[in-house]
DNA sequence: TCTTGAATAGTCAAATTTAACTAATTACAA
DNA sequence: TTGTAATTAGTTAAATTTGACTATTCAAGA
């Protein structure tokens, strides 16, 4: 058996349970668990297919996945994965520590409005306007995804989530743009 | 002068425009710089150390900044950095084309509640009041930060929108968790 | 039938990011 | 006065991440 203290070591992050947790219900191959997560999550995790890949080597050097290839007619061959004993152990060990956890929200476009004064303040208020205009629509992209019969019960969840904290951000941002045309923040 | 093409590119994201940005009101040492991201934006970006030293670097070969070194008594030599004319505008042109975006909300935490489905029903309930409790604690602490008198106002602005963010996901996942123990989605 | 685009299954060089380290000075409590 | 922690100012080796690339097959329209 493999050492596994010379093994480099497993992140233990949202990634490894998503790719763990998406081999619960099923054997799937590498392309596609990397489809799923294009098609379904991509409001849910931001996990390129390289990095994919590379956690799936690692995986199963640890002996969490298994894999054996599937040939189907004459196409390239397919790696199909599965979850071993220990893999479906991890996971769960991994899911409850998850859950638990509470982490900072650490969000992109906070810097730029930080520094918003230094914006004359005309332009100031176009370019947000313009943000909520793409905000608002972001959030309606959102709302008809979750309606979508396809999405399973769990991203369906964690979609809710997302929409959730979006639709906090577009009322914040209008509340604040609403300030600024009725004049009472500008100095 | 030197060749900006051979350089390597800066980032158009927000840490380039945060240290630009840091650097338009007064000249600042790379301690200075890193010092004030540790104790005031904490909650707004997430920027190390090593990073911040390495974009400096960057800047000032794409002279969007420049140094000089200064000493005091027998301390280490402090690099003082100063925004150029060019460093500037970009500034400008940056902070428009960041406050018009619109990115899409990825936060950490949705894939445990993707699978929480997998944990037996009592389990999962006492991991989520876990988070629910953290999370309630998060926004505390944020509420009382609001109030430190020393938050200027583009950080506290900044900080208010995270504050908007942490208080939705507060209130979705009490939500939840209320549906949970009524019993409303167990299966 | 020919072409175009999607499906399929990855690999790899290059860029990015950070944890850990170095090293001197000063302040402060014990 | 002695130890300890914070201040000061970075550097670097190592890990991580990803954009770009390679190839073949299949489906469907022109």
């Amino acid at each position: 058996m493999t050492d596994l203290t010379s093994l480099p070591p497993l992140p233990d992050d949202e990634r490894v349970l998503l790719l763990l947790g998406l081999l619960t219900s099923q054997e799937r191959h590498g392309y596609e668990i990397n489809d799923f997560i294009e098609r379904q999550l991509g409001c849910v995790i931001d996990l390129k297919k390289a990095t994919a890949y590379q956690l799936l080597d690692r995986l199963e050097q640890h002996a969490l996945i298994a894999s054996h290839t599937v040939q189907h007619g004459a196409r390239p061959t397919r790696k199909v994965y599965r979850l071993t004993e220990e893999g479906h152990a991890h996971f769960l060990k991994l899911l409850a520590a998850q859950l638990r956890h509470e982490e900072i929200l650490i969000v992109p476009g906070s810097v730029s409005i930080m520094f918003c004064e230094h914006l004359p303040a005309a332009e100031r208020l176009t370019a947000l306007r313009e943000r909520l205009t793409k905000l608002e629509a972001r959030v309606a992209i959102q709302e008809r995804l979750l309606e979508l019969p396809e999405l399973t019960g769990g991203v369906k969840l964690s979609t809710a989530r997302i929409l959730a904290l979006t639709r906090a951000d577009l009322e914040w941002l209008r509340g604040w743009v609403g300030e600024l045309e009725r004049g009472e923040v500008v100095p």
